[in-house]
RNA sequence: CGGGGUGUAGCGCAGUUCGGUAGCGCGCUUGGUUCGGGACCAAGAAGUCGCAAGUUCAAAUCUUGUCACUCCGACCA
């Protein structure tokens, strides 16, 4: 043991400092840089991977429901964003403007999209006639940029990246489905290969996206039992149809407004899994969208024979389809340890003379840190396993998180009182007033987070003024 | 946008109170010894002290301004 743990030791603890353990394994684990122009962040490989993996799979998932990918002008002009205007309202504050081409001023405005529903709008407008044409279901991989006062790293850029899903149907209830389909897509991707256990439902009119008629989410507990919203899929009914004029032709041969969603998912997720899933070693990934699941990593590699084994062992792993790698640097197996526990790959194989004339090799569980000895000989399938294992534990720990750290409340004292000494998730009934969400907001500093699908009738009475009572709702700090 | 903190070598920091021409640890380079939980020895390389103006014979240090990062609040994915 040396006389100070490097790395390790520099990062804050959780339970000191959340926010500092934050931004030290952002740091750390090499997922980013920071770059000249604040909230634009540079993804590092790691980082980088790690969206790769997440947009594999989530593109995959999309064109299994009928999607199709597009790309959208990142340019908006001015008086195409103004449009529909709760949409622009809401979006204004935060747009970026180019005013110049060159050295020419432009005679119009023209803004670095925030979002592209008005773009989508406006080709939907050129290219719908019929019922014939419906729907479209398309996506977009972009990024878009919000200028943002306050930045962290993932959980607030100024540019980041996201999918925006744009669809388009003829009827209301194709849309409403479309809207809920995507919703459970983000749930069964957090969930079952994130390993974020998730809580669905519907957000309040204040809390809804800004020109929807109705906001659906996923809410996620993070460690610190702060909320975080991580991923969102909107109904639009017909109002931006109606603002940008789109129609078709029905069966009936009536003209008619279409109806629409959008839903998106952004790099923010990947704060999220860190939140989640981290610990005081670092970062711990979830196995489904780990960059490298497995290291193998040679102890004694000088010795004759050893990296042999390891490049052996590392081509077994990989022709069986495992993202594995291997370490062959000069530095100390003790060094190699510490580090890619700190960069949370999922299993470390350690494999040295020892081993190797006992036929076997060291697996070592990033979740656990429990050392289990693995025969070389069935090596791709206990590795497999342990994988499996390892992603449906991280799953288990954060639902326990989440169950653990969810209360009830009756008054505004007591949700008050849990805030401040436990946080976490709240549920407590509510009259639909915004109202009352503005008073908690100003004496329990909490946000409405959703109206879940899974309702309870806790009582009559609205937690805040105690008129009667419409919906069970979750309040949590969120981020 | 308000309040706090920080900017000195790639990273973490000392030096600023009391101005005198920059130092420590890690990392990096080279050579050697090590190798099952962040190894050791030796020799090196590396800094317009965030930026700009001012005061001064002299500024990392004093003054003013400015920028960036970061944390906490109001707005958002």
């Amino acid at each position: 043991m040396a006389q100070e743990k490097k790395d390790v030791e520099q990062i804050t603890k959780r339970e000191e400092d959340f926010a500092k353990w934050y931004t030290d394994v952002v740091k750390k684990a090499e997922l980013i840089d920071y770059s000249q122009v604040k909230g634009c962040v540079i993804l590092r490989p790691y980082a980088y991977s790690l969206w790769e993996n997440i947009q594999r799979i989530l593109d995959g998932m999309f064109k299994e429901t009928g999607h199709e990918n597009v790309y959208m002008p990142m340019f908006i002009p001015e008086s195409l964003l103004q449009k529909e205007k709760d949409h622009v309202e809401g979006f204004a504050p935060e747009v970026a403007w180019v005013t110049m081409g060159g050295s020419e001023e432009l005679t119009e405005r023209i803004c670095v999209r925030p979002t592209s529903e008005t773009l989508f709008c406006d080709h939907y407008k050129n290219i719908i006639k019929s019922w014939r044409d419906l729907p479209k279901k398309y996506n977009q991989w972009c990024s878009v940029v919000r200028w943002e006062k306050a930045t962290r790293p993932f959980l607030r850029h100024r540019e980041f990246l996201w999918q925006e899903g744009h669809t388009i149907h003829a009827t209301v209830d194709e849309a409403r489905q479309e809207t809920q389909q995507m919703l459970r897509i983000y749930a069964d991707f957090a969930e079952n290969y994130l390993a974020m256990p998730v809580v669905r439902g519907q957000k309040t009119e204040k809390e809804k996206f800004a020109g929807a008629e109705e906001t659906y989410t996923i809410e996620c507990m993070m460690h610190d039992k702060k909320a975080l919203q991580s991923g969102t899929s909107h109904y639009f009914g017909d109002g931006f149809a109606k603002a940008f004029d789109i129609k078709f032709t029905d069966k009936d041969n009536t003209l008619k407004n279409p109806y629409q969603t959008s839903w998106g998912m952004s790099t923010r997720i990947i704060g999220g899994i860190i939140m989640t899933h981290g610990d005081d070693s670092g970062l711990k990934l979830p196995p489904m969208v780990a960059p490298v699941q497995v290291m193998v990593i040679p102890v004694a590699q000088h010795k004759e024979g050893v990296i042999d084994a390891a490049d052996a062992l590392l081509e077994t792993l990989r022709l069986s389809g495992i993202r594995a790698n291997i370490d062959v640097s000069e530095q100390s197996p003790g060094w190699k340890f510490a580090e890619y526990e700190m960069k949370g790959i999922p299993l470390r194989l350690e494999i040295g003379p020892r081993d190797i004339q006992n036929g076997q090799c060291l697996a070592v569980r990033r979740d656990t840190k429990e050392k289990i000895s693995l025969n070389l000989a069935d090596i791709e399938n206990s590795v497999k396993d342990l994988l499996e294992k390892i992603q449906k534990n991280m799953f288990e720990e954060a639902k326990e998180n989440l169950e653990n750290n969810t209360f009830t409340a009756y008054t505004t004292e007591e949700l008050k009182d849990i805030i401040q000494t436990k946080g976490g998730f709240v549920k407590a009934m509510w009259c639909g007033d915004e109202s009352c969400e503005i008073k908690l907001k100003e004496e329990a500093q909490v946000s409405s987070r959703c109206i879940p699908f899974a309702q309870e009738t806790l009582s009559e009475h609205c937690v805040c003024c105690g008129k009667p009572a419409k919906h069970m709702v979750v309040w949590a700090v969120a981020y």
